[in-house]
RNA sequence: GGUGCCAUAGCUCAGUAGGUAGAGCAACGGACUGAAAAUCCGUGUGUCCCUGGUUCGAUUCCAGGUGGUACCA
């Protein structure tokens, strides 16, 4: 390696299963860089398996941040992220040139490299009121709603998307203004470069790991796992691909075989919804996961 | 071996009183600014088992074949 001037982050994305973490780690120790996990399911402590999160061995010698930093019974967001990770670069990158991103959580990862609006906190008794607002009324509510006090946005919106419009209700509720007029969009200049690597296998390829991973957690007990966060089965943490289904095996809404083919199917489209996420970004260099070689090479030359 | 039933999308199956076909699931494509492994939108991808016959026209009717299935031997 040359020596590095600039403060780097490399963002490693794909995926899910297409083997993100064995990648990042062995960059991390090839590069002596640290590894921030871009992964909105790793941050959870009670759930490492089915989130596949690294392993102790694995993190054995390379530095990892957020994974397993948080309960799910937590509250987080976004925001949140980018405001610690931005606040753990600016002290990282003091002594260090180098830090690894990896993960598959494309919001994440777009508010760290780009930037997220500063918005304010929404209080949770607004949220709760707007959710019940919506089980109870219906999405046509919401959406009036919405055009009564963000005309500009509900013309915009997909309005079959409750989530974006109790999203934009909150905002316009708590501020007092528009959600359209606080979106502007800026794209954040950040004290340090960025170098993209999208991590891709063909569909048989990445199916084929999907199924054997699958495979692989339920051999170390991911089940039980499963079990003893039953209770907190409603957390949003915990609508997670593979969680979700099992809690129906568990409740006995569905047998074993029904819930882990469901797994199979969700995960793909998860996959799917990865890839379509990380494809509209140009400054990308795509790799395969096993040509660790030929990205170390292009990264040297760009470092 | 005999008789009945079945053969249509990747799977399960509808259907066409003869004018080349459609549901569910799967699959595929897309969107995405504080719940994002979330949430939402869009798209039929087909030798209608094979061969021949009748017909202007057969996936549909007829005959034979092949495969499956049930019952009888």
């Amino acid at each position: 390696m040359k020596n590095k001037k600039h403060p780097t982050l490399i963002v490693i994305v794909g995926p899910t299963a297409v083997g993100k973490t064995s990648v990042s780690i062995q960059l991390a120790k090839k590069l002596n860089a640290e590894i921030i996990s871009a992964d909105s399911r790793q941050f959870y402590k009670e759930i490492p398996i089915g989130t596949a999160a690294p392993t102790k061995e694995e993190m054995e010698g390379v530095k990892h941040h957020f994974v397993g930093n948080l309960s799910v019974s937590d509250y987080y967001n976004v925001s949140k992220f980018e405001y610690e990770v931005i606040g753990l670069l600016e002290d990282y990158f003091k002594t260090n040139d180098l830090m690894i991103m990896v993960g598959g959580s494309g919001l994440y990862i777009d508010a760290v490299c780009n930037g997220i609006d500063k918005l304010p906190d929404i209080d949770e008794s607004l949220r709760k009121q707007l959710n019940e607002l919506y089980e109870k009324e219906g999405l046509n509510i919401l959406q009036n709603k919405l055009r009564d006090l963000d005309p500009e946005y509900y013309e915009q919106v997909d309005l079959n998307n409750p989530k974006r419009i109790l999203r934009a209700l909150e905002v316009c509720l708590q501020t007092g203004k528009t959600y359209s007029s606080l979106r502007v969009g800026n794209i954040a200049k950040r004290p340090f470069n960025i170098i993209k690597i999208g991590l891709e296998l063909n569909r048989e390829q990445l199916n084929d790991r999907i199924n054997r991973r699958i495979y692989n957690m339920l051999e170390e007990k991911w089940l039980d796992e499963v079990k003893s966060v039953y209770h907190l089965k409603d957390e949003n943490a915990l609508n997670t691909v593979g969680y979700k289904e099992l809690f129906k095996y568990v409740s006995g809404e569905w047998d074993y075989e029904t819930a882990i083919e469901k797994i199979k199917v969700n995960t793909r489209r998860f996959a799917k919804r990865q890839m379509t996420w990380f494809k509209r970004y140009d400054d990308i260099k795509w790799f395969s996961p096993k040509e660790l070689n030929n990205i170390v090479e292009y990264l040297d030359n760009r470092l």
